[in-house]
DNA sequence: GAGTTTTGAGCAAACGATTGCACATTTTGA
DNA sequence: TCAAAATGTGCAATCGTTTGCTCAAAACTC
């Protein structure tokens, strides 16, 4: 491996002038830089990343940190979206990224520790499910700088982006309420996640508001797994108050769903329609083409990214809260045909 | 920060004795190392990583690189779930992952050198869809330790896992011939990609073994991209000779392909049968579910993170190609309705 | 033309670990 | 009982950079 003493030794100059040449410090001369930079060219001078980060004490490098059940995740496209934004952003800004997954909860706060507390990494962007994870606490508590794609509370030294998941859910709540829908159901995913709460909240808000009651068993408690939306259908479809719209937790999810209603013999939309989040790219090849809430995932890694090195570079304190807008993608799921030109 | 000099100096002993206690050498007393391991509690001390790869030379990280068109790949599960497997086992094995996608081809390069000759990673996963892949020849050049999920040819210390494509392509047409199909098309995806390549032969190995002609209007230039698979159906539903089955390239693809058909108003499987790849996890909820052969993608990742540690720790020479073996996942869209239990 | 400023480059000390070698002490063995 | 072997620890060099300080030479001042 060809070292910087090396590239000193051949240019007949010291290493420090190489250094110097290499983050071209002012004092050097032009001379001295063509000369220094030819050999470098010629020997296949590249610096050693560990030795300039022992003394920089920086590493250009960001952790992505996933929740310990990260196996969902994948499942999913969202997650696709969610990495191909953040890695856009850090490429473009010239961090590296580390993809850190746990296996077990112990395994993870020690994971993190070593890369954390090892200044292995400058940051991390964290995905947490869970509003009082540990780990959440613990990247506070030693101050690190921290994005957490997700909500939580109490920690002013965490930023936060997000979506108003609250605000999505009342929205694509008051979208079937005013297709005329009244006895609408919520199908829900992992219980104790923020996601599901809030979201549950928004749909609830969004009832109230328009003065409809809601019959507790409209409301689906599933799983993000798409099979089980499958398995809770055949349920929902048989009680004798049968809602005639769902709100469904996620697109993956309304896929299982829509196949279960299918499958019972029931139409989508005429027989009941369907809105769901995230807006995933298979959604409007589904039949009928899924409505569903587009809660700019891509975007979400792309600023969470975009926030983390800011604050490491400017140390300029962002904004804590960050919210990224979402839009309703109405298609076919949730239009009955009969009002399509009504 | 809290050095191993700190510790050493808190436990009345030497860096050394510290530094040994950690990698816990034979010679250091029960005493001392009791001692040692409190007092690194109490002090709350963590190793700093930069510092330990820079003398041990090996930084205990492997690259996932992606190739240049990387948009496409995080649109799908697969992707997901190669990387899952490959967390599963690095993470298993003690190594971190660095993900590295590249913005442009120069700035591919340039990544790639960083990483590989400023031994930032030990070694590198490549994702690489093209055979002739510079990247590849320049890992090879530098006998460097990589694992390549993909074929190519010509580097004997380059490491391979690949399905095997033609005999998958090949295994999917011939189970569409034995449902008594002679008309078969293939809809192909980004045309110059070895998968596709491989597959496309596979297919015309088959047809040409069962005596079958091809039409060559039969084979769609598609595109991975879940929409041309659509706007392809309209083309191959108004040919003269009409294919019965299509092979496609991948689930995405035949999501767009099964609503394009519906859409112009014939019946999957009765007007047409279809076949894909990759076994995503949606498959089996797309109305009626997708026949697909199961490459093994998760075990595809795992192994490939598997034979790259391997080379790294053993050195033991891995066998140089490898194959994940594949399986026929046989659904509805596949069968006809009548021949179900025929 | 002497004093001051600017420019260009080198010395050597970090950064935080690891490790070969040396050395003292203890244990072993005949 | 004494040499040899085993055990426990420390010294100091090293890994490949960066950077504050120093100093000589060149370029300005007036």
């Amino acid at each position: 491996m060809v070292t910087i003493k090396d590239i000193a030794k051949a240019a007949g100059v010291s290493p420090s002038t190489v250094s110097r040449v290499i983050s071209n410090h002012s004092r050097i001369s032009k001379a001295t830089t063509i000369k220094v930079k030819r050999i470098m060219e010629e020997m296949g001078y590249h610096p050693n990343v560990m030795a300039k980060s022992l003394v920089s004490k920086t590493t250009n490098t960001l952790a992505i940190v996933l929740p310990r059940p990260a196996e969902e995740l994948f499942q999913d496209f969202f997650f696709g979206e969610l990495l191909r934004g953040i890695l856009a952003h850090s490429t473009k800004a010239g961090y590296d990224m580390l993809l850190a997954a746990a296996t077990s909860p112990t395994d993870e706060q020690e994971t993190i520790s070593r890369l954390v507390l090892g200044r292995r990494v400058d940051g991390v962007v964290l995905l947490s499910s869970r509003q009082d994870d540990p780990l959440i606490k613990m990247l506070a508590d030693h101050d690190f700088p921290t994005v957490l794609i997700g909500r939580t509370e109490g920690h002013d030294n965490i930023i936060t982006v997000d979506t108003d998941n609250v605000q999505a859910a009342y929205d694509a709540t008051t979208h079937l309420i005013k297709q005329g829908h009244s006895k609408i159901g919520f199908v829900i995913g992992v219980p104790n996640l923020t996601v599901s709460v809030d979201r549950l909240e928004g749909y609830r808000k969004a009832m109230q508001q328009a003065g409809l009651a809601i019959n507790p068993e409209w409301i689906i408690d599933s799983e993000f797994l798409q099979q089980s939306g499958y398995r809770a259908m055949s349920f929902v479809m048989n009680i004798p108050e049968r809602p005639t719209a769902l709100v469904v937790i996620d697109d993956v999810t309304a896929f299982g769903v829509l196949r279960g209603v299918t499958e019972l013999g029931f139409s989508v939309p005429n027989d009941i329609c369907l809105i769901s989040f995230n807006n995933i790219a298979l959604s409007e090849l589904a039949s009928p083409a899924l409505s569903s809430v587009d809660i700019g995932t891509y975007q979400l890694g792309y600023t969470a990214s975009h926030l983390l090195v800011r604050r490491l570079q400017d140390n300029a304190s962002s904004q804590i809260r960050n919210i990224i807008p979402h839009r309703l993608v109405v298609r076919e799921s949730s239009i009955k045909d009969n009002q399509k030109r009504g």
